[in-house]
DNA sequence: ATTAGGCGATTTTTT
DNA sequence: ATCGCCTAAT
């Protein structure tokens, strides 16, 4: 077992307390993932069967990677581990035994959005105003209630005013509707199962008599109901494992409760408690400026962590002028940061508080040829015509599923209203299962027009041909078809707007991306594929080994690391955010928000702030946040950054003492001249090059032609072959 | 009855 | 960028 020669003695102790109730509480970059993984490893070398053990992770990539690993020392033993996010794992659990609580396996997943389709459309079924009431926070209000194990009818009884009485309402229709859909949301992954579990005792017994060994990595960021669904699993062997980091969490907007390690003592008392207080990620520096900064929080396990690594340069402060200035003073200091330490782009990362703010920066990159990838943001699955595209798909899933017949009922304009639908409804209401079914039966509804009938008659034969279809071809070839027959690319291509085009290359990915999951997936079920899109978070998609600056909300970062770290807009209600009054605790959510960003960096350390900032519509003048008083200043180097325009040294660079000498000798550190990097536009292609794309990878030009914007270029790509692409939105990287 | 097009408002963080 | 809401046109 030599693996367990490279862990230090509170790794080891954490690694081999196989038995009984552990909490690991583990300081950033401790080598916790080391520790998990190794646990689990040796679990197995020790004969354990690998199905006995059940890992929850945060991000489906961590549980990839973590077995990766694992596989790579135990071998194929590790085949039959389930390991992923509570709501993979459980939506996968559920699959299984759903029919038992009266669902369907072909259940839909809904994601926030048709949560919020939902809300609205039975908002106004029950004649509540979606302007008096927001949706949206009708929606968080049930999902709060949700994660805190609140039925509809109780959150009713327990309403205290009229907001609180209309959402009740609304909770107990919805829940009667995703019933009715067949339909999941969020929440549901790990409330269902919990019914499940607590209404038959026998497949409860199962489940804790295959589920000997349970995992829990970040276990600050677990919500009530994952708690108690953890405690029923574990409740017969109690071998179970947390791993978390108090001063890591950052989730409680979502329900995330601390009383989970408070609770964990309670119900185990026999649990050990293991520290791991040393760090191996950052320098002194930085994790001294970090801890520093966490203390002045009063709601904390106390922690001594300390660090064998280097003392580091000092934490560097870019005072700019507006976000523009931000973006570029940013992209001045990656630029003399790699060629002062050799560092390549993906070494570096660059956070901020809320996605809006990656606009400016992604400006600055672009402009200086400098290639990127963003973590999160408008996301390729939550792109309207990619949705629409998807829905029809789960309307073969599910025929059930109402919402998503209703989204694409009239897409492609059918010529079908508001009156229309309310008719289909309402006849479907007394006579039919489904939305889809009623449209069916279009000459028996009252009221509608000759043109709707013909659509709702032509839209209901067109599902029935695919239905049939579904069991005969795969399903790349089925969602082909699908597409060619709505002829949805021919309209966009008809449009030809710059838009259109890119939603036409949307398309063209999400058939790719099937095609892909065809290939790859032993099981390549449309349900499959669905229920992935529906669960991959914006992590798992970033793809590491691409050579690129990385940006990212704080809240992504958790559990990464970069050499060089970035974190933008250190700016009073920016970072600590706030809209309104915000408490102690929001406060020290923000704190530590910012002590998550503070411990992904290894080697060095940026933070920025602007003076002026386009914040809702209009330029406001921003103060520096109250945080950057709480990092020692022995520990901070500040420097203002001006204008790009005006030449830094004609108004004279203010930098704070010891460093001063440093940075004037090195006259390239502002400087606005960038060096070539290699274009990541298109320009210069040939017949030959090789090329890189996001999704389709690696291929080689066939063909160029056009001009301007108009350039096109067919590529033959390994993995789907011949592609014709416009390279103004085809973002081409050449290799 | 339906659609297209214009306009304004909206963005905290996410499975 | 997307959504809701308006108006004018069909």
């Amino acid at each position: 077992m030599s693996f367990l020669n490279q862990v230090n003695l509170k790794q080891l102790e954490a690694i081999k307390s196989a038995q009984g109730p552990v909490i690991v509480v583990a300081g950033p970059g401790s080598g916790k993932t080391r520790v998990l993984t190794y646990r689990i490893a040796h679990l197995i070398n020790i004969g354990v069967p690998a199905y006995q053990v059940l890992a929850l992770t945060f991000t489906n990539k961590a549980a990839n990677e973590m077995k990766e690993r694992i596989t790579k020392i135990v071998g194929e033993k590790s085949k039959h581990l389930w390991m992923g996010t509570f709501h993979s794992i459980f939506a996968r659990l559920l699959r299984i035994e759903c029919e038992k609580i009266g669902y369907g396996r072909n259940f839909s997943i809904y994601d926030t959005q048709d949560s919020v389709a939902l809300i609205k459309s039975i908002m106004s079924s029950l004649g509540i105003s979606t302007q008096q009431y927001n949706p949206q926070a009708v929606r968080s209000r049930i999902s709060w209630a949700k994660n805190h194990l609140v039925a509809p009818e109780e959150y009713l009884e327990q309403a205290t005013d009229f907001s609180e009485e209309k959402t009740g309402k609304i909770f107990i229709e919805y829940r009667k509707k995703l019933k009715q859909n067949n339909a999941m949301d969020f929440d549901d992954l790990l409330l269902k199962p919990i019914e499940l579990l607590t209404g038959h005792k026998k497949i409860l017994e199962s489940y804790q008599d295959r589920f000997r060994f349970i995992l829990i990595d970040e276990y600050q960021d677990t919500n009530r109901a994952q708690y108690v669904l953890i405690k029923l699993l574990a409740d017969k062997y109690r071998n179970i494992c947390v791993v978390g980091d108090d001063a890591q969490s950052i989730y409680a907007f979502r329900g995330a409760d601390i009383r989970n390690i408070l609770d964990f003592e309670r119900d185990y008392p026999e649990v050990k408690i293991i520290r791991l207080e040393q760090n191996y990620r950052s320098t002194k520096t930085i994790l001294s400026a970090a801890d520093g900064l966490i203390k002045k929080n009063i709601d904390q396990i106390p922690k001594n962590l300390w660090t064998e690594n280097d003392e580091g340069g000092k934490i560097i402060l870019l005072e700019c002028e507006d976000d523009a200035d931000e973006g570029q003073s940013i992209v001045s200091s990656i630029y003399t940061e790699s060629h002062r330490h050799k560092f390549q782009f993906k070494d570096f990362a660059i956070m901020y508080r809320t996605n809006a703010q990656s606009r400016s920066l992604e400006d600055a990159l672009r402009k200086n040829s400098i290639p990127y990838t963003i973590i999160g943001g408008v996301e390729f699955y939550q792109r309207k015509e990619v949705k629409d595209i998807l829905a029809y798909l789960r309307v073969l899933v599910n025929p059930n599923d109402d919402e998503c017949f209703l989204r694409i009922v009239n897409f492609p304009s059918r010529g079908l209203g508001d009156v229309a639908l309310q008719n289909l409804k309402k006849f479907a209401e007394a006579k039919s299962p489904n939305l889809l079914c009623a449209a069916g039966m279009a000459g028996d509804i009252g009221g509608v027009t000759p043109r709707a009938r013909t659509s709702f008659n032509t839209l209901a034969s067109l599902f029935k041909k695919y239905l049939k279809l579904k069991g005969e071809i795969s399903i790349s070839e089925l969602a082909r078809a699908l597409v060619d027959e709505i002829g949805i690319l021919h309209l966009l291509k008809e449009e030809g707007t710059p838009e259109a085009m890119s939603r036409w290359e949307n398309v063209q990915e999400l058939l790719s991306a099937i095609t892909e999951f065809t290939d790859k997936t032993q099981e390549a079920t449309l349900e499959n594929f669905l229920q992935d899109v529906a669960l991959v978070s914006s992590v798992d998609k970033w793809d590491d080994k691409f050579n690129a600056v990385t940006l990212m909300t704080l809240h992504s970062a958790k559990g990464l690391e970069f050499p060089v770290v970035f974190i933008a807009g250190l700016e009073e209600g920016l970072l600590p955010f706030y809209n309104s009054n915000i408490d102690r605790k929001d406060l020290e959510e923000e704190r530590r928000l910012f002590y998550v960003g503070m411990t992904r960096a290894m080697k060095i350390l940026f933070l920025s702030h602007a003076r002026l900032r386009f914040r809702f519509g209009e330029l406001s003048y921003q103060t520096p946040s109250q945080f950057l008083d709480e990092i020692d200043e022995t520990l901070l180097d500040k420097v203002k950054h001006t204008r790009k325009s005006i030449p830094a040294d004609a108004i004279g660079m203010k930098i704070s003492s010891p460093r001063r000498k440093k940075i004037k000798s090195d006259s390239s550190y502002f400087s606005d001249e960038m060096p070539d990097y290699e274009s990541s536009s298109a320009n210069e292609l040939q017949m030959g090059t090789i090329v890189e794309h996001d999704v389709f990878g690696r291929g080689k030009v066939l063909h160029v032609a056009g001009r301007g914007d108009s350039l096109k270029a067919v590529i033959d790509f390994n993995s789907v072959g011949r592609k014709n692409l416009m390279l103004k939105y085809a973002q081409l990287k050449i290799v």
